[in-house]
DNA sequence: GAGATAATTGCAAGTGACTTGCAATTACTT
DNA sequence: AAGTAATTGCAAGTCACTTGCAATTATCTC
């Protein structure tokens, strides 16, 4: 996606306080709970889903949406927008770049791992663009529900 | 975008209303002027920004965000979205099909013509999804902004 | 490690984009 | 031209998201 990325994916309990204060974010057990969820369930997630996700009076959603917030701002996790009146956040993994797919009728998703952009992108970096990055999504209606 | 589009961009009086009733919808004076505005000045706009070019008392504010959803489901505009909290919407003309990257200290918006994604949608299509659209939209520091 | 300082959180109230109920107006049908 | 159906204005409502402030928790400094 363009930015740079100087972070792998955490996976042990100190990874993650590290991964976090290494984002130059103070570490809380809110931020550690919401960037669990983010990490492990990976499906591009709303700050509503996240909440629920959580286990009870872990934190109140107005620190969900702050959270996510800040994340987005160092770029540990990426905005998803569908046609939907929220947005989605998802894990900014490198090493899985990739887009999605959503139904139409029933809003499944499924993901798309083909990734033909980077080309593109250096074309826009020739033109003198910085900071690239860009979202494709496709929506339609999904095989089982064309045969509905 | 993947949709079927039978229709042409209107460019006389009697076309735009001929267009507008072609859609199934009835023909008002603030349907015309949503619709040339999305014609004519052609950039992704929002319902507030379209709202501000009608001539004054020409509707509500409300009679925009309602027009604006007819055309969408009558497939005559598509959303746009960027990192934004509102929807821009750009008349969705077959013979001008392109996508936008928009620059995040300027926010001036400049669009791309390529569009090599017709292919993708067609290997979408072979695996059984129907009415295929996508959205494509970068991100980034524009040149006259990096060079500041 | 204790205390000072700075950042985060919960709660409740506030925004802002978008929607909706309803009565009045306007468009379409015959 | 009258009757019916759709659209509109207005005001109130909804919903995702934000924010002010006091209380809590993390981080820094000694």
């Amino acid at each position: 996606m363009g930015k740079e990325h100087h972070h792998h994916k955490p996976r042990t309990a100190e990874e993650y306080k590290q991964f976090i204060k290494n984002a130059g974010l103070s570490f809380t057990k809110p931020r550690l709970a919401i960037l669990e969820i983010l990490v492990r369930d990976h499906g591009p997630f709303s700050a509503d889903e996240i909440f629920k996700k959580l286990p009870e009076k872990m934190c109140d959603l107005a620190t969900v949406f702050r959270t996510l917030k800040q994340f987005k701002e160092k770029n540990l996790i990426n905005p998803v927008k569908f046609d939907e009146d929220f947005t989605r956040y998802e894990f900014n993994d490198p090493h899985h770049h990739h887009h999605h797919i959503i139904c139409t009728q029933c809003q499944k998703m499924q993901t798309i791992e083909d990734c033909f952009l980077e080309q593109f992108e250096k074309k826009l970096q020739k033109m003198g663009f910085r900071e690239i990055s860009h979202s494709l999504e496709f929506q339609g209606v999904c095989p089982r529900c064309a045969n509905a």
